[in-house]
DNA sequence: GGCTTTCTACTAAGGACTTAGTAAAAAAGG
DNA sequence: CCTTTTTTACTAAGTCCTTAGTAGAAAGCC
């Protein structure tokens, strides 16, 4: 999905040359095709001979159900939970702390 | 492991009372038996002819370790990413945001 | 001590995911 | 037009997860 992110159209061969790992064509043209099925990607029409492929949801709506999924998982649903356990988590710099601060700020002036 | 981190020490029985769902003994049995494989339980001694289990990591260390797998999958290892997504959400609440901040701050001073 | 119950170990089936092969269709090239 | 190449559709094997059954061991009960 992050190729399809980043190229917007993309044919398979396009994903086997972005994709960094040594995978046989039909693997990726098997794996784009269970993406499909599944909806997240697209077919769209042909550029020469192949099928082109764009994403059907974007990037953002799949990282807030995902983050939502594990808050479910892990917090039973309380972000805030979920926040201050990555806050704590000591991987987390002085200016990400600043940077934290000043989006809550702005979060809860748009409220 | 819910479950098993509530109780502490647990049998299979306990844990089959406690799950809340309709699954046989040897399922929760099997469940059990691969959880200790993977080294996240440990099996104590017996209490009356069943064997007794507790977890051998801890929900933190858990949580943790799942939140940065995530943060790799979705956001590069990006922790800052990660929670400037979660407080975008519009899952978080006023309150929320305080708190947040207030153990950003904490977090800051602890550096 | 033999029957009954309880528990464990082993096995297995089905689904999802990853990987890739084979055959056939479609296009390209002489 | 016939051969070669490219692409697709279908199939399949392996792994992991969830679910559960069967057989045998262990303990309990007259």
């Amino acid at each position: 999905m992050d190729i399809v992110w980043e190229h917007e159209s993309v044919t398979v061969n396009e994903v086997v040359d972005a994709i960094g790992r040594d995978l046989a064509y039909t693997t990726v043209l098997t794996t784009i095709r269970i993406l499909e099925e599944k909806g997240v990607v697209q077919r769209g029409e042909k550029i020469g001979r192949a099928y082109t492929y764009r994403a059907a949801v974007s990037r953002e709506d799949v990282r807030h159900s995902m983050l939502h999924d594990l808050s479910e998982q892990l917090f039973g649903g309380n972000i805030r939970s979920m926040v201050l356990s990555l806050i704590d988590s000591q991987q987390i710099s002085k200016e990400d702390l600043r940077a934290v601060r000043r989006a809550a700020d702005e979060a809860e002036q748009n409220q």
